[in-house]
RNA sequence: CGGGCCGUAGUAUACUGGUAGUACAUCUGCUUUGGGAGCAGAUAGACUGGGUUCGAUUCCCAGCGGCCCGACCA
């Protein structure tokens, strides 16, 4: 891509009305636009990096049997009277209208009744469980108070897995398979969680998990033993900061957090409330367990945008990162050599953003480059045509080298 | 939803009861090219509505919008 050509600028100032680092560098970077509060648009170089999260997400989602769908966000009263949530929620949360003929819809806040509703034409025998569907869509909140730039918006996305069992053993496995697919998700994101027990909600006496990256632009709080991972959501928990690990005796520690996924099991509330009953080996009639399992692709970008940046930009996990490297040309000599490694790049399917602007200073770049945080910042000028190389540094790196273009294309 | 702070060019900021200045960005020309470059010129701005006043961007009220703290968070 080329810099000159780009659907966004970078901004030297902070935008006025953003505090939070994540809103900051993602406006001033051109990632990001904000419609209004906690409703973002994603420009190039951010749909580039929320498409990188999507995918990773996806993969690791295959990977345990999920099979991807996308249901509507609008949706008619009648599915969520089933529930009682129609009320409940739009007390709360949901967007709810009538339309121009009347009728009544919302938007939807979460997916159990439309996934469960889908579920009962599909699910009828012991044979046809269990089953695992996701979907990475656009959630409405009418949330109280926006916050934080992408940790706490009004519409988001999210990635929302739903899994249907004959037995609690079989939920329990399942559970388990996810919770390890979710961490190997964060992990390739650059993050590192703290699997933590919270609330299981009415309707279940055990625990769910949330998955929290310790942060000060957090707004929830976790108790924590750095040592052996072991967590809990200060909202449930009765230990206290400074007191023993129940599993290693380490210290525990108490620090705000930011929830980017978490697992949940649902019984038999929404099976119950739709009829999404299966005929088991027997012939006997049971209702379906349930589970759903959430990650917010948008804030996890957020948080990676808190946790990996400097007081001159973000740094981009590789995985992360809208491209792998970043090349610039200083000065109109270095023109013609920087356009070829550009296209040797791209011909060696390297994701290169190409800094080509003729009337910017090399400091403007440079100060760009670091904003922007691709992870390799690649630097053809006269200087590196005389060395007969080009330089070579790494954004979280002071140092920079000289390489040949050889072994540049050989970096993958 | 309660409380606080705040709305001035694209961005960030000044001053002002007599219609607004600076920097950056943008455009033109020339120069310049290793950490936000120089000269000359140009374009561009008071959230909305009401009130006070001869006159309001400025003072007052309301609305709308933004951020922060708190409550809330399927």
């Amino acid at each position: 891509m080329l810099q000159s050509k780009i659907f966004s600028k970078t901004l030297r100032e902070d935008p006025k009305d953003e505090v939070s680092t994540n809103a900051k560098l993602l406006e001033r970077g051109g990632f990001i636009y904000k419609t209004m509060a906690g409703v973002y648009d994603f420009l190039p170089l951010g749909w580039r990096v929320l498409n990188k999260i999507n995918n990773i997400i996806r993969e690791e989602m295959n990977a345990v049997g999920g099979q991807e769908i996308f249901l509507t966000a609008m949706q008619p009263r009648e599915r969520w009277e089933k529930t009682g949530r129609w009320k409940l929620l739009g007390e709360e949360v949901m967007y709810q209208f009538k339309d121009r003929f009347g009728h009544e819809v919302g938007l939807a806040s979460t997916h159990e009744e439309a996934v469960t509703e889908i579920a009962t034409r599909f699910i009828q025998s012991y044979k046809d469980l269990p089953l695992a569907v996701y979907q990475i869509q656009t959630k409405y909140r009418s949330e109280s108070r926006a916050k934080s730039g992408l940790i706490r918006g009004r519409e988001f996305l999210m990635k929302d897995l739903y899994s249907f069992h004959a037995t609690t053993e079989d939920l329990d496995r399942y559970y388990k398979l996810v919770d390890e697919s979710y961490l190997k998700i964060f992990k390739r994101c650059g993050l590192k969680t703290f699997v933590t027990e919270a609330s299981g909600g009415v309707f279940s006496k055990d625990f769910s998990h949330e998955y929290q990256v310790l942060s000060d632009a957090g707004e929830d709080k976790i108790i924590f033993c750095s040592q052996c991972g072991f967590a809990q959501n200060k909202e449930i928990s009765s230990l206290d900061e400074g007191g023993d690990c129940s599993k290693c005796g380490n210290k525990l520690k108490v620090g705000k957090s930011i929830e980017v996924g978490n697992i949940f099991k649902l019984g038999t509330k929404f099976s119950d409330a739709f009829g999404l009953y299966y005929t088991d080996k027997e012939g006997g009639k049971k209702p379906v367990i349930m589970a759903s399992y959430g990650i917010g692709p948008g804030r996890l970008m957020g948080t990676i945008v808190e946790i990996h940046s400097d007081e001159d930009g973000i740094l981009w996990p590789e995985e992360v990162s809208p491209f792998k490297i970043h090349l610039i040309a200083l000065g109109d000599k270095a023109k013609n050599e920087a356009e070829n490694l550009y296209k040797d790049l791209l011909a060696e399917n390297i994701e290169v953003l190409y800094d080509n602007r003729g009337d910017k200073t090399p400091g403007e770049k440079f100060s760009d480059a670091d904003l922007l945080g691709i992870p390799w910042r690649v630097v053809v000028s006269e200087k590196t045509m005389e060395k007969k190389g080009v330089e070579l540094k790494k954004r979280d790196e002071k140092q920079a080298k000289i390489i040949t273009i050889q072994e540049l294309l050989k970096i993958k």
